[in-house]
DNA sequence: GTTCATTACGGATTCCGTAAGGATG
DNA sequence: CATCCTTACGGAATCCGTAATGAAC
């Protein structure tokens, strides 16, 4: 068994079992990968892949369990080379997440911004998805950390750390005859159409369970991923918007109205996901605590040792979580 | 970095940084492993090892946390090799235990008897230590499972499960004065010289407490480890005996008498510990099972899916315990 | 002077590329 | 017939042994 072996393993699983594929990716021969794939199954006396004729169907259920402790052991061999590039050089490396739109593009600016200027020898790489998919490269450990308020909880192999608390605000033109309603209900809501985030998007669930709380079923005109397209929507007089309140923006936004909804919605509550069992880099540490202050170095590290959900959701039982 | 050099590694530290030696146990050459070792520091470019001159003194600290990630890998690498075997012939391998006199001699034997009478092929390794050492080997994974009383909280990585709850004998000559005392009470006992467990040995830290709570301070003449020598010296005269009640053998031990002392000691518990994430061959689930019945594979694969300590324990929550 | 790791070196093995072969859809 | 894995083969790299070297205790 060569660690060789057990990557290309991984590696052809990643890639739907195409050989030649993951060849290409990997800068390297295709019969090289198949000849090593093979030695393994020699080795191990058994089929890890069902082959018809000359194809990779599918996994072997015996394939499968060894596919996953691969995983398990390649991920601590990246553990070690991390370990030792951090004892080396602690300014230096990459760090990549994965987030959904509303926080690429309203929330981690700035923390960004002030990251790179603090470690310019970083580099950092954002990939953007859906929450299903960000927690999956979280757990698949493309990325290093997920950063969402949905979803995540759907992996038992990643640690969630609460980062803030959001409400929504309630987004309309200048002279929309909301704006003269104090104080605003979720009625007076319900009787316009409505623009905000598709299902398992940016807290639309607890969305959703407010006017089913209430008895009333919202006419929602129109679904978008992101408030940027909503609040399009909302100018072009479509409806009245409910977005994320972090994601009005009062210089941009001159044409519309924010109106504060956080007494009608329970607040909502972005996480920070990683796999457990990473070797986190310092600067790791630091971008997460610029992201939210309170996650500490010293309270991140004991989530980190922590063995199980509820013992790292322990840790934040007390804490005050800042509100956006 | 190569599987090779962890393994190495590993052997290594495990050798009190012996590379002679180590490549000795190994087969090898000594200066292979020293190639190797040197490769993987120029790889990670660090010092894993501090030497004086050619002398491995000690690990760095990042050599420290290098080699426990090592530790992991390799636990994983053997993980994948027993699914495989596991795949290819139920019947054929290996099991390794540690566990003290009490059990070795007193509980294992009939439970080994029909376990390898049932497991023909499968070759059963035993060794006896001091509970802390049991817990140690399991922990380090030289041996499958620890069976003992104590010690094996202290180490996190292992799952412990329940196994019998057991109580004390007290062992007197046969016309001994407390024959007579019924029913028997722990002040009569404190009044005659004590022979008993050496500490931190088959639950003797349950049978301090009792004495204790009657404010009684017994007069311990002479400790020992092992059942045997207590009784050797219970025949001698030299004092009554207070041992594991599982350990006294009506035949083997005519000229003494048991005394059952239940009600006078808190039960104690012995407890089968393994290493966290390691997969159980199915005749290693049959072992426990033969040991300790209630302990079902469906019950046993839930407390190794288990990722805390509180939740393994919750599996055992309800459950009668049997009684030696 | 013994113990112990490093360096030097040569033979065997393994790895990995290119090229050809054969099965599938 | 395009895709895709397997087999064949040769050169390069690696591994691992023996022997020699040199530092520590």
């Amino acid at each position: 068994m060569k660690l060789q072996q057990l990557r290309y393993l991984w590696e052809v699983v990643r890639h739907d079992l195409n050989v030649s594929v993951t060849a290409e990716r990997l800068y390297t021969s295709q019969p090289g990968i198949s000849k090593q794939l093979k030695l393994l199954e020699d080795e191990l006396d058994l089929q890890i892949f069902l082959r018809s004729g000359k194809h990779f169907i599918e996994l072997t259920p015996v394939g499968q369990t060894i596919v996953e402790a691969a995983g398990r052991i390649l991920a601590e061999t990246e553990n070690i080379r991390r370990i030792a590039r951090e004892y080396n050089d602690k300014e230096h490396g990459n760090i990549a997440i994965a987030t959904t739109h509303t926080q690429a593009r309203y929330v981690l600016p700035p923390v960004i911004k002030v990251f790179m200027k603090k470690y310019p020898e970083v580099a950092f790489h954002m990939q953007q998805g859906t929450p299903m998919q960000i927690s999956e490269f979280a757990a698949n450990r493309q990325v290093d950390f997920a950063i969402a308020t949905e979803a995540l909880e759907f992996f038992e192999d990643l640690i969630m750390l609460p980062c803030y608390s959001w409400n929504r605000s309630i987004i309309v033109q200048k002279d929309h005859p909301l704006t003269k309603i104090t104080p605003l209900t979720i009625e007076a809501i319900a009787e316009y159409p409505i623009v905000t985030y598709v299902f398992g998007f940016t807290g639309r669930s607890q969305l959703d369970e407010a006017f089913n709380r209430h008895g009333l079923e919202p006419r929602i005109v129109l679904t978008a991923v992101d408030a940027d397209v909503i609040k399009t929507y909302v100018k072009l007089g479509l409806g009245v918007g409910i977005i994320a309140s972090m994601a009005y923006d009062a210089t941009a936004d001159q044409e519309l109205t924010a109106l504060d909804a956080s007494h009608l919605f329970e607040p909502s509550v972005t996480k920070l996901g990683f796999r457990k069992g990473t070797f986190l880099r310092s600067y790791m540490y630091d971008f997460i605590e610029l992201f939210a202050p309170h996650l500490t170095r010293q309270l991140v590290e004991q989530a980190v040792k922590a063995r199980s959900r509820t013992e790292v959701d322990a840790l934040f039982y007390k804490l005050e979580l800042p509100t956006k």
